[in-house]
DNA sequence: TCTGGGGTCCTAGGACCC
DNA sequence: TCTGGGGTCCTAGGACCC
């Protein structure tokens, strides 16, 4: 999709559309998305918020809501699942589709792209870019070549003329990073063709078992087949963080956020119907040095306030603190499926009915709307209103 | 008002078991 | 004790992606 957040917003909110907007998030955050129309000012992802209201001042700051993104990239899936069950996606706004088996039904590539185009643009009324090529890493690169509302094809025997002219730095974005590409040009390798024509055991000298990867995209060949949609693919975790208003050692402060990523998390476990028994806490201190530490323990769990208490045993582990925090963040991994078997001790079964309703209540009036009294000091600090929670309004009505 | 938030995968080493 | 070999699980940190 093109500057997906930004023109999902102007496709919701009309007084947006052709105006310079940028998505952003919540307290001391970057542009997120920034609209064509804030693009033409220099405005670029990354930037922070002063920095783009010095390149325009008329720009419209817009915060993000992930939730409709969500909703919107779901809707996608649908009409790219009308051609094919052979689509994956890829993040919130990529998906890959193997059309092989289905052109004798749609036409070929182009044909079914062109169609994919003209329904998103029909029912959702946004722009995206299409690339059409032998395997994942020619498509994507193809849909990087021509935007916003592109379409382009990448013919097989066009592929090593095409590679044999890029730079590594080009490649950025199909599997190679900044660090790589500075690596790969600190020891010679300056262009696709060189990669691809590089000797293995070198690459596998520098790289490791990376290596071995890093040829074939260098060759502009992947073997990896694009997956069926949902097919078991589980997601391996899920987490949330955010940053504070200002860098703090205020441990009331700190523990209150802590509780609060950790309910999120698990309002986001009961939401996929899943368990899970690693939790990490994550902590990004003012010099921007990070410190992550998970523990797993024997049962699985399903409840903010299960999660809250692992992670506040880690961070009790890490005091006194030498440095002022920045961001917390705690996330849950070692997931499984809740088959909703009863539970042994009948105090944890109404606990987590209790935690089942919480839920039902807040999905029908906002997030937080009944909340763990003890977040009632997160509330009192304006915590919730800065994580952009609004639920909070209600419940004084 | 310098630097967000949500993920996946990999690695090297340690704990632990037989 | 001049201590093998195979295996699983766990962990902290880093690279990468959008």
């Amino acid at each position: 999709m093109n500057s997906y957040f930004a023109s999902v917003e102007q496709k919701c909110n009309p007084v947006l559309q052709g105006k310079p907007v940028v998505v952003c998030g919540y307290g001391r955050t970057i542009v997120v998305t920034a609209s064509y129309e804030a693009r033409e000012y220099g405005i670029k992802t990354g930037m922070t918020i002063p920095e783009a209201k010095k390149l325009c001042p008329n720009v419209i700051i817009v915060y993000g809501n992930i939730d409709k993104y969500i909703d919107t990239t779901l809707k996608i899936h649908q009409i790219l699942l009308r051609f094919t069950d052979r689509v994956e996606p890829f993040s919130i706004d990529e998906c890959f589709m193997d059309v092989t088996d289905v052109e004798k039904l749609f036409g070929d590539g182009l044909t079914i792209a062109k169609k994919i185009k003209q329904l998103i643009k029909e029912e959702l009324g946004l722009n995206c870019s299409i690339g059409i090529g032998e395997n994942k890493i020619i498509a994507k690169f193809a849909s990087k070549l021509k935007k916003p509302d592109g379409l382009c094809k990448i013919e097989k025997e066009d592929i090593k003329n095409i590679f044999s002219l890029l730079s590594v730095r080009e490649l950025q974005g199909i599997g190679i990073g900044k660090k790589i590409a500075e690596k790969l040009e600190s020891i010679g390798i300056l262009t696709a063709q060189q990669l691809g024509d590089a000797n293995l055991d070198f690459l596998i000298k520098h790289f490791g078992i990376l290596g071995y990867h890093l040829k074939k995209i260098g060759q502009g060949v992947d073997d990896s087949p694009v997956k069926i949609y949902d097919d078991k693919n589980y997601i391996k975790s899920f987490g949330h963080s955010h940053t504070l208003p200002t860098d703090t050692y205020d441990l009331n402060i700190i523990k209150s956020y802590i509780l609060l990523m950790s309910e999120k998390v698990g309002v986001r476990l009961r939401k996929e119907n899943m368990l899970g028994r690693t939790v990490s806490l994550m902590i990004r201190y003012e010099d921007f040095d990070s410190f992550s530490k998970q523990y797993t323990i024997k049962h699985y769990i399903r409840t903010g306030y299960e999660i809250y208490k692992i992670a506040e045993k880690i961070f009790n582990q890490i005091l006194p603190l030498k440095k002022a925090v920045r961001l917390v963040g705690v996330s849950i991994s070692n997931l499984i499926q809740d088959n909703k078997q009863p539970f042994l001790f009948n105090r944890l079964q109404k606990y987590y009915q209790l935690a089942d309703m919480v839920d039902s209540i807040n999905s029908k009036y906002g997030e937080f709307t009944v909340k763990p009294a003890s977040l009632i000091i997160a509330e009192k600090f304006g915590i919730l209103e800065r994580c952009g929670i609004i639920g909070t309004s209600l419940i004084k009505k």
